[in-house]
DNA sequence: TTTCGGTAAACTGTCAACAGTTCGCAATGG
DNA sequence: CCATTGCGAACTGTTGACAGTTTACCGAAA
């Protein structure tokens, strides 16, 4: 930006801080850190041969991502869902998605259409190729694109914060709700059609239902595992 | 939370680093800090007579909220918003305002629409005493109860984390824009009418016209502005 | 055996200091 | 007079240490 002709490989100019916060981010999302778990500053700083003063910006970076959650001097803990969060989450991603849909239905982007029909083409593959995990990623990665494509920088950022907890939920949730396998495949594609379609009243019907349904199962399977963990 | 008959008077839990964020907040906000302008991690904890560790997390709170942003081993600056930024807010807050409308008057929730439409008494009140300042918070108010009222903390929060900069420009538009302003307050008072009627499409489509309307009148403002510094 | 109280360890909030980089300015050369 | 180079000041990124609070453990009393 400053310099057009920089030409410096040495010297690394990404701060510890954010290293810092992208390992934790990763460790959280990937399940590494159960949800409620205690973040030790010293320890971490330890482990990674640190100081504390990066750790804690890490963690407030973090805690700005709604990853972690802070209780005044008792220290930092990773966030957990409940079900009303999840409602809050899922009724926010239908303001921003009814949203991107019509935005995209309206400004007629064929790059953006063929992008998303893209994706949901390959979720259908993975969905055949009973790949989990793909399909998880694949699940998501379509309603960020969603909201990438309008090219609205605040509406994508808005949606990927809340949506890093959800997607340690969507990993599970395939493994328990095949028989809705289905439906959310067509779902998907619906929503492509629809926006394809130019008509922004049905783009943004498609997306509401969708995620209507999607929360249905989130909340079901949330509701089986918390059921499941009281028996032990 | 922890202790339910927790009495401890003594002893100020608020971290310094919070109290020096709002402080930080309060003089962006209110215009004491110019957009772009540097500020220095060091001057300001001497001046508060603290440390530099409280300072750098007062800021990156203010960064997670976009009040301020980065540059590598430069420091940090009080964000400045470009006609793109603010087209990108408003169509954020298009997005999040008409959800939260759709929300209310799906709800049929008469205790949000009577605090709405006092809000909205209050705003015209203010434009007939000609009180700007008043009427900009008013303003700015009546769109963030919008958020509120749906009690989805996340979608509020969403909101507020966009607003804060917005309301800097806002205090100018009333200035420049007499002859719109009967527009605005009855634009007001349809979305608080359309909400009432319990009809979604319309609540919706009026906080549509509201924000199409309102965004037109920033950017003409901002355009102005731009120019009158260009003179000098 | 259970509950209460006290003591010690652990951890967060805060501070002061160091290292490396960037910025500004003056001296130098064209 | 203008561009360039070198030096010094200032500032950020990072570190290690200290103070006060919270937590956990252990023993004593009921």
């Amino acid at each position: 930006m400053a310099t057009p002709g920089d030409l410096s490989p040495l010297a690394d100019p990404t701060p510890l801080s954010d290293s810092t916060a992208e390992l934790l981010r990763e460790k959280i999302l990937n399940g590494d850190f159960a949800p409620g778990q205690r973040l030790n500053e010293a320890a971490m700083a330890r482990q990674l041969g640190i100081s504390r003063g990066p750790v804690r910006e890490a963690l407030a970076q973090l805690r700005a991502e709604g990853l972690v959650y802070d209780e005044p001097r008792r220290g930092s803990f990773v966030a957990a869902l409940t079900p009303a969060d999840v409602k809050e989450i899922y009724q926010l991603r239908c303001a921003l998605e009814t949203y991107a849909a019509r935005m995209i239905s309206e400004a007629g982007d064929e790059a953006a259409i063929g992008r998303l029909r893209e994706v949901a083409r390959q979720l259908r593959a993975a969905a055949e190729a009973m790949d989990q995990k793909e399909f998880a990623r694949l699940d998501m990665l379509f309603h960020s694109e969603l909201c990438r494509l309008t090219e609205n920088r605040r509406l994508h950022q808005a949606f990927e914060r809340h949506s890093g907890l959800l997607s340690t939920l969507l990993r599970l949730e395939v493994t328990t709700q095949y028989e809705s396998l289905d439906g959310l495949l067509t779902s998907h594609e619906e929503i492509v059609d629809d926006i394809a379609s130019g008509d922004v009243e049905r783009a943004q019907a498609a997306c509401e239902r969708h995620l209507d349904h999607a929360i249905g199962m989130v909340l079901a399977m949330l509701e089986h595992a918390r059921s499941a963990e009281a028996e032990n």
